[in-house]
DNA sequence: AGATAAATTCGACACTGCGTCAAAAATCGT
DNA sequence: ACGATTTTTGACGCAGTGTCGAATTTATCT
């Protein structure tokens, strides 16, 4: 957990105890800090002074930790998105839907979850510098999907040819990922939730040419 | 063309004459000088030293007529869009494909011509204040998209509920503004846009519910 | 043409945020 | 208790923003 492999985007003095001493907790506290700032501002507001400040620091030493702001926010990003994509793979266990639909129903699950780090993500991916951290993750979802058509179509459920699968696939991708920002980037109801995984669970099965839709 | 009109958003010194004055032609200097940088650099890195030198006055004298960096490349977003989506509704003279089809192919004509601008519109749609605007360009989109469908439909080629229309459009619009916006951000080969052209016409052809797709 | 008012330009200023540095202070091992 | 290491700090220089008053240019009206 030393701080020189965050990013390696730019390096703040090195720590070289592998213990957990007071600086680790201090690192910890940093990117609790940042979270819960980004929770309701945007990275563009965000600073490292008030990052540092709800830390219990001087933004100095804030910068004894990270090298940059936006290595902070990777690092917030990084630490969440670990746990994500929970409930993907495990998409196609009831037998009731497709694995699509189940694929479908936990990725908004994620974003209600982890909406806010997410909104981040795509925000910072507009820098060129983080645009593939992001495409990186995307393509992880693509794979997952393609493992749910693929289970989908054992049983029968999809007509058309497997070689395209993934081509489409990564196109339903980043529509589920614009449409998902655009919605959880703004207040909205329940109501409106439901009816995106409707349209967008509409648009990946017939996209992807299951029958019967 | 008084910057006052601009955008509103923060208010320069007011000018009074209606006529085509020397500060009109530099107001479109600025302009130039902006969308030029904009070409090779992103919002971020746009300075408004580096507009008003590149217009031949200095940064003080700019704030004469925009009120913020933000405020010239609005006006710059807002030239630019004028003459934007040509040929979406002039889609479906040709009876050899279908309105649809010929509407996407308007659209990425678009972007091949004005993506560096419809780019910038997507960064700054990252804020807030301005997302409404890009929304309702998208907007305009879809309701050219939905034209072009009820077409189809009155030729036979649309088998599904027209009242499903224009959510699964809107779907789609932000699929295709997104899947344009990852292409056309990064060097690319005529190949990958011909190839992003008929996985999008593929979706939404089966997402619309169009026959024999 | 000359007076006058409006439009335009400039340089200086205050402000915010970033990232760096050397030195001080806290912490730890022995 | 001592020295070495980690952590913290305040001061510094940089870049960019937006504002202001004063100068300068330009247009308008006798």
């Amino acid at each position: 957990m030393n701080s020189q492999a965050d990013t390696g985007q730019s390096l703040p003095r090195a720590r070289r105890r592998p213990r957990v001493s007071k600086g680790d907790l201090r690192e910890q506290a940093l990117l609790d800090a940042a979270e819960e700032q980004l929770r309701h501002s945007s990275v563009a507001e965000l600073t490292m002074d008030s990052i540092a400040r709800k830390a219990g620091i001087t933004r100095s030493a804030a910068y004894f930790y990270f090298g940059s702001k936006e290595d902070v926010v990777h690092a917030v990003i990084e630490r969440a998105t670990e746990h994500l994509f929970t409930g993907l793979d495990a998409a196609g266990q009831a037998e009731a839907d497709t694995a699509l639909h189940q694929a479908l129903n936990a990725l908004l699950d994620n974003w209600r979850h982890h909406g806010h780090i997410f909104r981040v993500g795509i925000e910072l991916a507009a820098h060129p510098g983080y645009r593939h951290v992001w495409a990186g993750l995307i393509e992880h979802g693509v794979t997952l999907a393609c493992a749910a058509v693929a289970r989908d179509r054992a049983r029968g459920l999809v007509g058309t040819d497997p070689d395209e699968d993934e081509k489409l696939l990564r196109v339903v991708a980043w529509a589920c990922e614009r449409n998902c920002y655009l919605l959880f980037a703004r207040e909205h109801t329940a109501q409106e939730e439901s009816e995106l995984l409707s349209a967008l669970s509409t648009l990946a099965h017939r996209t992807l040419g299951y029958t019967g839709r």
